[in-house]
DNA sequence: AAATTATACAACCGCCGCATT
DNA sequence: CAATGCGGCGGTTGTATAATT
């Protein structure tokens, strides 16, 4: 067991501490953090150290004011996500995920989040004019798909969307009917580079598309819809494109987001 | 100007899954 | 198999600062 640690210093931590921890990880790396206070010469207990330095002495983190943009992306993402503060930091650069939580219970959580995000009315099952459709599987090569010089598919171009007589197609997101001119789309998130996000079972409102199509907002539309589905599985990020392996793949009841072209 | 309340956020705590013994 | 130790996570707390009374 992890007895507590006696006589260890807690609470904010001081400059020369954070010099020390700094020095620390400057000259043996991340990692080991049972190691670190010894290495330090820190008495500080393992957590208290990696904690200070992932949420604070780490380069790159970005301090001050959250953008829009990062707000929108936080917001759209903890509905996806729920509570899963890593996960929805990993997608926000220079932010960890102790900022993100405490961004959310501090500035979103007790507000109602932008209605534009869940706006459409015919969403709702009780609506007579909301008919949901469910997508069936649809098989496409990946052939299908434009291939970059590097070996890599390029789905995120409108060539894509001509080469694969989609219904509609912007910059960032297609949507199309299948064979039984059942409503299918998918859509650019950004991510990191070669990272793949993939939802399934995921079921559309043909009024849906066309409320969000007149609102010039594809990029609204997807997520709001994904938002609102029920979907039978989490949300699956995998971290290397899954598709170098693969000659074929089904569209099935899936949603796809997809890498950075 | 002082007291009180609200806010922001750094830090702590307990739990979890995993690897090792 | 259980015990232990680790990194990691999310919920919560403590406290400095800002805003309000």
């Amino acid at each position: 067991m992890e007895g507590p640690s006696v006589g260890v210093r807690k609470g904010a931590w001081t400059e020369k501490e954070d010099t020390l921890l700094k020095k620390c990880i400057e000259e043996c790396g991340e990692g080991k953090w049972h190691l670190v206070p010894s290495r330090a010469g820190l008495n500080r207990c393992r957590k208290s150290c990696r904690l200070r330095w992932l949420n604070y002495l780490k380069p790159n983190i970005k301090r001050g004011v959250f953008a829009a943009d990062e707000v929108d992306l936080i917001i759209r993402l903890h509905k996806l996500l729920g509570n899963r503060w890593s996960l929805i930091a990993g997608r926000i650069p220079g932010r960890t995920a102790n900022d993100v939580k405490n961004y959310w219970n501090t500035h979103l959580r007790k507000k109602k989040v932008d209605p534009s995000f869940n706006l459409n009315p015919l969403l709702n099952p009780s609506n007579p004019q909301s008919k949901v459709i469910k997508p069936r599987p649809q098989l496409l090569s990946k052939n299908s798909f434009p291939i970059c010089s590097d070996g890599n598919m390029k789905i995120n171009t409108a060539a894509a969307a001509a080469s694969n007589n989609l219904a509609s197609a912007d910059s960032s997101g297609y949507c199309f009917p299948n064979e039984n001119e059942e409503i299918m789309l998918w859509k650019h998130l950004t991510m990191n580079e070669n990272e793949i996000m993939l939802w399934k079972n995921v079921t559309m409102n043909e009024n849906e598309v066309d409320y969000h199509q007149q609102q010039g907002s594809l990029d609204t539309m997807d997520l709001s819809v994904l938002g609102e589905q029920p979907m039978n599985e989490e949300l699956e990020v995998v971290e290397e494109d899954p598709y170098g392996s693969l000659d074929e793949f089904y569209l099935d009841v899936e949603l796809w987001n997809v890498f950075n072209p």
